[in-house]
DNA sequence: TCTGGGGTCCTAGGACCC
DNA sequence: TCTGGGGTCCTAGGACCC
């Protein structure tokens, strides 16, 4: 198998909750979660520690309810500061083992090290993460496998400071007798789509006949079914992370509301902050979306196309303000989101009208090039008043 | 004291064009 | 008088993940 690769996924292990203990080495050993201000409608669990796992706490929940299972619970309020730096601290250490890394999300990422490997990979995978502990003091697991489907199904298997080898031979024996739902891509509606047609372990849907595949799922069948074979052909793309889709904020308003000002309040604050996020990363967009929950958690979503691509807070409050004024029921109002889609990097986008711009000026500058001299034979012929006259008629 | 906020990808229908 | 089929753009919503 001369394409054979060998594909590292590193996740890293309740990735708040860590670099808090990190930060703090008191809170070692403690049930800790990280979550929103329980006094607003934020109080929600994001992660938590193993210590508190233990007790039942899960992410979602409410703080109250976390509390219930686990009195002697530590709770913390997100630092997504924090965060961020740690996670760049994570993807330099990794990036030296080889450039092709591509960060999937702030605490997990692909590795590529086919052509860097000079012992075994779990040798490589271990001083990775023994580096990971010792010099940022974070816990992390690592699948190996030779794709990045089978490596992060790998990575999930030993937590936490798990190194998981998942061989494409294992799948048979280590995934088919695993129930779909455990499968990353199929959640709770696709399970129970696939085990309306009989399919309910990894197996099944190794075997499932692509026909039945396609009609239940879609394109999304045939692909499931390929992973379910432990095949995946997708490249570890180091530029992947830099091509972003779309940049949003949203939140869920202390209580939910009809009154006009504070909706408009809200939808500047979100415009501001979007608008600032893309000038962070130099975008501008072509498309403004705005998200509405209503009371009765409905939620419905209302987009608009520019005219021309934005990036001003201004502009993001006026689209998000025209929409919430042609779609808004006039139902009590649980969340407000804006979202700017379509991106576009900003030279790129102003190169763009410059292509425009420059020959048209150039154009109408022959045009009236064009005109003058006709003008002026007409002036050469016939004098001034024929022109005259024929201005006016 | 129910259910946050950040995303990506896919589908489906209508408008419009050839 | 009846009426194909492909393609693209746009919008809205759903499923899924961390």
């Amino acid at each position: 198998m001369g394409n054979s690769r060998v594909i590292f996924h590193v996740d890293m292990n309740c990735f708040y909750a860590s670099v808090e203990i990190a930060l703090n080495p008191k809170l070692k050993g403690k049930p800790l979660a990280i979550a929103g201000d329980e006094t607003t409608r934020h109080g929600i669990v994001v992660t938590s520690s193993y210590e508190a796992r233990a007790f039942g706490v899960k992410t979602t929940m409410t703080v109250a309810q976390a509390k219930r299972l686990c009195p002697t619970l530590i709770v913390m309020q997100p630092n997504f500061e924090r965060y961020r730096r740690a996670s760049a601290a994570i993807f330099q250490l990794l990036r030296r083992y080889t450039p092709l890394v591509q960060r999937v999300s702030i605490d997990e990422g692909y590795l590529d090290v086919t052509d860097v490997l000079q012992g075994s990979p779990l040798a490589l995978a271990k001083q990775i993460q023994d580096r990971m502990q010792r010099e940022l003091r974070l816990p992390c697991s690592i699948g190996i496998a030779p794709n990045k489907y089978l490596a992060k199904t790998a990575s999930d298997m030993k937590k936490p400071s798990g190194i998981t080898v998942l061989r494409k031979r294992d799948v048979p024996h280590k995934l088919w007798p695993l129930t779909v739902g455990n499968m990353h891509g199929v959640g709770a509606k696709t399970e129970e789509k696939l085990n309306r047609v009989g399919i309910v372990t990894v197996g099944d849907l190794a075997k499932a006949e692509p026909f039945l595949l396609k009609s239940t799922l879609g394109i999304n069948g045939p692909r499931l079914k390929l992973r379910a074979n432990g095949i995946d052909q997708r490249p570890v793309d180091p530029e992947a992370e830099s091509e972003f889709k779309s940049i949003g904020n949203s939140t869920t308003l202390p209580a939910d509301t009809t009154d006009k000002d504070e909706i408009h309040a809200v939808l500047k604050k979100l415009a501001l902050s979007v608008s600032r996020r893309m000038k962070r990363k130099n975008c501008v967009a072509w498309n403004v979306q705005l998200m509405i929950r209503y009371n009765n958690r409905k939620t419905i979503t209302r987009s608009q196309r520019m005219a021309n691509p934005v990036d001003a807070d201004s502009d993001l409050f006026a689209a998000g303000h025209r929409l919430m004024q042609q779609h808004w029921s006039g139902r009590p109002v649980r969340l407000l989101g804006i979202t700017a889609h379509e991106l576009e990097n900003k030279e790129e986008a102003s190169k763009q009208l410059d292509l425009f711009s420059y020959p048209s000026e150039e154009a109408a500058g022959m045009k009236q090039e064009a005109l003058d001299e006709a003008l002026n034979h007409i002036r050469a012929k016939y004098g001034e008043s024929v022109i005259k006259r024929g201005n006016n008629s």
